[in-house]
DNA sequence: TTCCAGATCTGAACATAGTACAGATTCTGA
DNA sequence: TCAGAATCTGTACTATGTTCAGATCTGGAA
C-alpha cells in the first residue's frame, strides 16, 4: 500500500480494518497498535487523532464485529423455514458458528466486549434473541409467564457454548456436531421454559407475593 | 514483608498470591509481572526461575483459581439437600456466585483459559457437572438417551450466565436475582433435556443409523 | 565438617509497546 | 485567498516482558 497523500483519508477505517486483519492472523493478542499503523504506511501516533487510546480501538472494533453477529443472526432467523421457534434456533446456531468461523475475532470480541456507556452496537445479538422470543411468545410457542427475562437465559446459553468453543475448552468433531449441539442447547432451554410451572397463583404465596418478587428480580439487558 | 535471606524459600507461591492478589485490585489486566516482585520484594527476572513467561504464571494462577472452583462447587453439591437434581442446581448456581463474587478473577480465568496441555486441574467445573449428572442419570432424574454429551450444554450454559455477569453485559440487581436466574436457567436446561425425544428408534431411521450419529457426534471434554 | 554442583536471586541491559507533544502538511469554509 | 482546524510525522519518554552474566545460597556427597 502506497500513501501519495499527506493525508490517508480514511485512516479510522483503515486501522480498524488492519487490525481485524492482524487479530485473524495472529490472534486476538499477537498484535499491536504500531503494527497496524505500519502496515498501513502510517506512524504510530497518528492512530490517536481517531482513537485516544489502544483499548478504544479495540473496543471500537468489537462493535463493529458484534453488530455484523447481529445481522448474520438477524438474516439467518429471517431465513429459517419453520414457525418461529425455527427462526428462534437459527438465529442460536448462527451465534455459535460464528465463534468458530474464526476463533480468534470471538476471542477478541468476548475480552473486549465490557459494558461502558456509549455501547450502541445495532442490531445487538442480545436483542435479536429479545425480538425472536418475542414472536415466539405472541404466537404460543412460549407462555407469556415465561418470557421475561427468557432472553437473558438464551443468551447466555448460547454465549457459553460460543466462548468454550472458541476457547478450546470443548471440541466439537465437524460442523455438524456443532449445529446438533448447538441445537441440543437452544432446544432444551426453550423447552424447559415452556415447562416452567406458572409463577402466578390466585392464592398470595406464603413468603413472597409475586409482585414482589417481579420487582426484586429486576433484569437488566446489555451494558 | 521484609526478606532477610537471598533466597525466598517460596517464591513461587508468593508470585501466584501476589499476582492475584493485584488482580483482585486493579482487575485481570492491570496489573504486571514487574509490580509483583516488587511487592514481594524480589527482582523482575527472579520470577522467571520459576515461569517461563508471565503467560505461564497467569496459567498457573488461572489453574489453581479453576481448582478451587471445582472444590467449592462439589461442596455445594455435597451440602445441598434434596435428590441429585437439588445437588447439580446447587453446583451449577455456585458457578455462577463464582464468578459476580470476584468478577476481576472470573475475567482472568476466562480469558486465561484456552486448550492447552497439562491442564491438570482437579478438580475441573467441567467433571463436577459430569458426575453430578451421572448422579442424576443413574437415579433416574435424567433419561440415559439424554445423557451423553449433557454436561458440556449444562457447562456452556452456567459458564455464559456467568461470563455475561462478570464482563457486565447483563445486570442482574442482588444475590436473590442471581440465583434465582442461574436455577432457572439449569432448570430449564435439565427439564429441556429429561423432554428430548427418544433417539433411538426400532426400525431404522431413514437416513442415518443411530449408531452412525452416535459416532458422528463425538464429544470432547475440557482442553 | 568440607566442598562443590545446582538452584535461586540480583543488576544491568535490550526490545517493544503504548503514548505524549511539538511541528509540518493538508483540508475546509468564509 | 487565507486563516484555523484537522491530520499526520518525528522524536522521545516510560513501563513492561525478557535475557544473561554473575553473585549468593542450599543440599548432599566425600
Amino acid at each position: 500500500m502506497a500513501r501519495e497523500r499527506y493525508h490517508h483519508g480514511d485512516l479510522r477505517d483503515a486501522l480498524l480494518d488492519g487490525a481485524e486483519a492482524l487479530v485473524r492472523e495472529r490472534g486476538a493478542d499477537g498484535w499491536s497498535l504500531r503494527e497496524a499503523t505500519v502496515r498501513i504506511g502510517v506512524s504510530p501516533s497518528a492512530a490517536y487523532h481517531h482513537f485516544a487510546s489502544r483499548d478504544v480501538l479495540v473496543r471500537a472494533l468489537s462493535d463493529r464485529l458484534v453488530a455484523r453477529l447481529g445481522e448474520r443472526m438477524a438474516r439467518a432467523a429471517a431465513h429459517a423455514r419453520g414457525g418461529p421457534r425455527h427462526r428462534l434456533v437459527a438465529a442460536a446456531r448462527d451465534y455459535v458458528r460464528w465463534a468458530i468461523e474464526d476463533p480468534a475475532v470471538a476471542r477478541l470480541v468476548f475480552a473486549a466486549h465490557r459494558a461502558e456507556p456509549g455501547d450502541a452496537v445495532s442490531p445487538h445479538p442480545h436483542d435479536v434473541f429479545a425480538a425472536e422470543l418475542d414472536r415466539l411468545a405472541d404466537e404460543g410457542g412460549l407462555p407469556a409467564s415465561a418470557r421475561p427475562g427468557a432472553e437473558i437465559l438464551v443468551w447466555s446459553a448460547m454465549h457459553g457454548l460460543a466462548t468454550l468453543l472458541a476457547d478450546g475448552l470443548v471440541r466439537l468433531d465437524g460442523p455438524r456436531a456443532l449445529d446438533r449441539q448447538a441445537e441440543r442447547l437452544i432446544g432444551a432451554v426453550l423447552t424447559g421454559l415452556a415447562a416452567e410451572p406458572e409463577p402466578s397463583s390466585p392464592w398470595p404465596l406464603p413468603r413472597t407475593s409475586h409482585t414482589e418478587r417481579q420487582a426484586r428480580e429486576n433484569v437488566g439487558g446489555p451494558a
